[in-house]
DNA sequence: TGAATAGTGTCTTTCAGACAATATGCC
DNA sequence: GGCATATTGTCTGAAAGACACTATTCA
């Protein structure tokens, strides 16, 4: 039996990156940030941004890195997704890629393309381009673990700026969920979680009645009993 | 910034390993396969099998490997749990390991000590030994895992026999959740979630009212609405 | 006053949870 | 007959889901 933590003598190693999926919702839609490759293989595809991991930092640290150095922003929900390790996903080494996903808020972050990224850009996960690799597979698991997510637990509020209409909300959920929601008993449901407060604020400035501005009340991930 | 899958000109990369915990229901108490190690560090301690993935292998055939060495057992309920990189987690190196928890059905496993270990046997999660390295903390999120996943599928039939009493079955769920549970009010649910049929067979040979045999329509993973 | 979105309540059905008595086989 | 476990149903409360009208602001 290979034994546990046997100090490796072995010269090969797997290397080890992490990949992050960064996801918003813009103009009433799911998005999805990713790269253009510059370089062989799958040149000109679009991947799923990443990068190796140095051997000083912890994996969310270079998951965080990753996302700063892409998309300018620190602070985001950030969630381990799953591991890939298929020894022929990437045909050139043996790659272990360990896969997280991002949260931000809607709007206004521009993404950078990478030192060997030819171009950065948002995707509605719902009009994809073919993507590199495994990234087919990586994607769908990240879109199911938040789709379920999003159902028993308050990470919503990582989508939103901090103050924000009900139907800003309901909005989140329905185009992760890709229905649409009663309005009643979506306010219902909202309001009897306790997850959220009035701020007395009013949202005016459209043509039609002010909505009531809300704040979450913990900014931090709670799963529901 | 690094880019997505520039080749590694680094000569330094985390080993990565995959650690397994196996566990089972016997005598009426959940349990987990451990490992005495028999080197530094933390020799004399227990901890989570686990070993390097080689590499020509994808991590869950990596796994699968150690639950064969470990307790002979093939064809087993395996599942990723999470993935462990923080640098200083082994003190001789850079190690990330891929853990997986595996479920096998009670009674009747005999462990195997491994090349490297001088022991391996089955604790109570209810009464671990310390464990090295950071195996506390992989512990708990595969224990907090099981215990969720039991409620929304059916994971209980790896822990079974192909056959067993509803009362077995109640048992399982009783022990790992850590709570006792209404008898009709847990049939009633059980029984309408459709997953269980009766074979007609009858256990025999206690000193009381035999019960019906019952086994599950679907020996693969199945998770609800 | 018309357009656009905000805000609100009832009824029905379903599911979870509390709760106790009878049935059957073995000794 | 006594012991040990199997088997079964009702009631209540909570939550989910269907469903439509009034309120408010601005142009």
């Amino acid at each position: 039996m290979t034994n546990t933590k046997t100090i490796s003598t072995e010269n090969q190693r797997p290397a080890v990156t992490v990949d992050v999926l960064v996801f918003t919702v813009m103009d009433d839609q799911l998005m999805v940030a990713l790269i253009k490759r510059g370089i062989a293989p799958y040149k000109g595809s679009w991947a799923i941004p990443g990068g190796f991991v140095h051997l000083d930092e912890s994996l969310e640290e270079a998951a965080r890195r990753e996302i700063e150095e892409e998309a300018g922003v620190t602070d985001v929900f950030l969630e381990q997704l799953y591991t890939f390790g298929n020894p022929k996903r990437d045909p050139r080494m043996r790659v272990v890629t360990v896969a997280y996903y991002a949260l931000v808020p809607g709007n206004r972050i521009t993404l950078a393309a990478a030192t060997d990224a030819a171009e950065a850009s948002w995707f509605p996960v719902s009009k994809l381009p073919p993507l590199a690799f495994d990234h087919q597979d990586i994607m769908q698991c990240a879109i199911e673990r938040l789709k379920s997510k999003l159902e028993y637990s308050n990470i919503a509020y990582s989508l939103l700026p901090p103050r924000f209409r009900l139907s800003d909300l309901q909005k989140v959920y329905e185009v992760i969920l890709g229905t649409p929601l009663d309005k009643r008993n979506f306010r219902k449901k909202i309001l009897s979680l306790n997850l959220v407060e009035a701020t007395g604020k009013m949202d005016t400035g459209g043509a039609h009645r002010p909505a009531q501005l809300y704040r979450f009340k913990k900014r931090k991930m709670i799963v529901f009993s």
